[in-house]
DNA sequence: CCTTTATAGTAATAATATTACATTTTCGAC
DNA sequence: GTCGAAAATGTAATATTATTACTATAAAGG
């Protein structure tokens, strides 16, 4: 598993050093990899072998194993640095730069992805009366994949791309209810409007959405989906992508909390559409 | 330059240690970033201060520093198989999965992505009346994906996800249209009616699909997508990531092909939308 | 063949990390 | 609350690992 998804993770139980230790080290990953123990343990004000015995207790030999993961980990995510396409770039350097940056994209999204949160979600959906997905515009095609694939659930479960519809959905929401907002900006007037009657129904609202933006501050439980990108020229194609991960994410993490006699549901929806297709050839 | 690539040039003179240093360190060098100074030295019969004076020719700080960039490297190029998930997964290893599933999708596409078919259906797109995306179920997100993408083009460009919609459709092509069909499986017998309804009408029908199913065999230009995953239970979510990534690569492809003149149009576009986001805070 | 320079080795030292043990804190039962 | 067990933390000693300073050896050029 990531390290830093294993850090980020608000499922387990930390002890309070762990917690300063773990914020200290989210600030600024890369800085740690070249830090002696000591100016870490310093830095935090706990002693040297606490950080020993976190970096053993999350399953590393010591702090220079912990290190070198770490490391590998953050060259993963640093890599590409996804460089800007040029006016004079041929196609096949165009495709290049844009998968480039796609692994990018999901690489940083993976590494930032809280687990306990995606838990917490799981759970709201689970627990939920009927399922809400609102995008517009480049997340309504997002808002639609995730209705696709939810609808294999015996929720039942919405998208909703018009404002409109929007709107006089809120109205109908219940306490029950769960309503999923997908915004890659955070920052689109109108949706913001339709989480705001919503939070105020009771219902559950979660953000799949820039963590530090107005809808984000909207939402009982905030997925973020890493930013960093210029909004410039070629629109960001790369959040979508992130996005599209984190509802697979959520989907599957779903169907396995349902269990083993859920899987037989799945099957059902499977055939249903068997009919629809043309034999292999 | 890449700390391999770097032990790999042969153009710099070498002393006769840096020479077995290097061969032993390529034979392996994942083992090397868990290696203390000394194994290493004793592996290459050489002393530890010549290994690190290497270090430190190199560029580094010494001989941690040198296994950090090693580690950072490495990790880069791993590129795990996509193991399948299990039902005794926790969230972290779900996520974890996924996202390596993605990536390795996206790679295998862009590996097999023929350029050249790329440029051909930029050209029909640029020379079309009229573009109509067409996809059902799962592919239908991608299809409204794409249309959202196509829409800053001054080319009028229609998604249709209803298959009632995509049947009248075909009778009002015209031989200049472009109909573009997104399917993953390629064999879903709606679909292929349609392209087939489409190609006698003379419109250039595109398919982004499955090179072998038969919906390629009706359609001019098929952009392959790397199928290869088992569509049970956990229903094809990568596929759908690696059409999404060949259309931004279609997208930034044609806005580049239009030249800088049409950068202008794009300016507009974003300053219309401008209005309808709230401000950063 | 000798000088010069680059290269390598030895041993001491410095730096970094880990262990063992003592102390404190936390948490739950009473 | 308070007592005891368990967990968490800190101190100091120790082990590991890396670097430096110095010496010796080998290669290159005249």
């Amino acid at each position: 598993m990531s390290v830093l998804s294993q850090l980020r993770d608000t499922q387990t139980r930390r002890s309070k050093s762990a917690v300063k230790l773990i914020a200290y080290i989210l600030e600024d990953p890369i800085a740690i990899v070249s830090m002696p123990i000591a100016t870490l343990a310093t830095a935090v004000s706990i002693s040297e072998p606490t950080v020993n015995r976190f970096c053993t207790g999350l399953g590393f030999k010591g702090f220079p194993d912990f290190k070198l993961n770490l490391a590998a980990e953050l060259g993963r995510a640093e890599s590409g640095i996804a460089s800007d396409i040029e006016s004079t770039d041929s196609i096949s350097q165009v495709a290049s730069k844009i998968f480039e940056a796609t692994r990018v994209s999901l690489s940083n999204t993976q590494n930032h992805l809280d687990v306990g949160l995606i838990g917490q979600v799981v759970a709201a959906l689970d627990s939920a009366r009927s399922i809400v997905l609102c995008g517009l515009g480049a997340s309504a095609s997002v808002a639609m994949d995730a209705q696709h694939k939810l609808l294999r659930f015996d929720t039942p479960v919405v998208a909703h791309t018009d404002i409109i519809n929007q709107r006089m959905l809120t109205t109908s929401l219940r306490a029950e209810d769960c309503l999923i907002c997908i915004s890659y900006t955070g920052r689109t007037t109108a949706l913001c409007d339709v989480a705001a009657m919503a939070a105020s129904s009771g219902a559950t609202v979660v953000g799949l959405t820039d963590p530090d933006s107005p809808l984000a501050k909207l939402c009982d439980l905030v997925l973020g989906v890493d930013s960093g990108e210029d909004t410039d020229v070629y629109t960001p194609m790369t959040s979508r992508i992130a996005q599209l991960a984190i509802i697979d994410v959520l989907a599957t993490a779903w169907a396995l909390r349902k269990g083993p006699s859920f899987s037989k549901h799945l099957q059902r929806v499977k055939t249903s559409l068997a009919s629809t297709r043309l034999a292999a050839n």
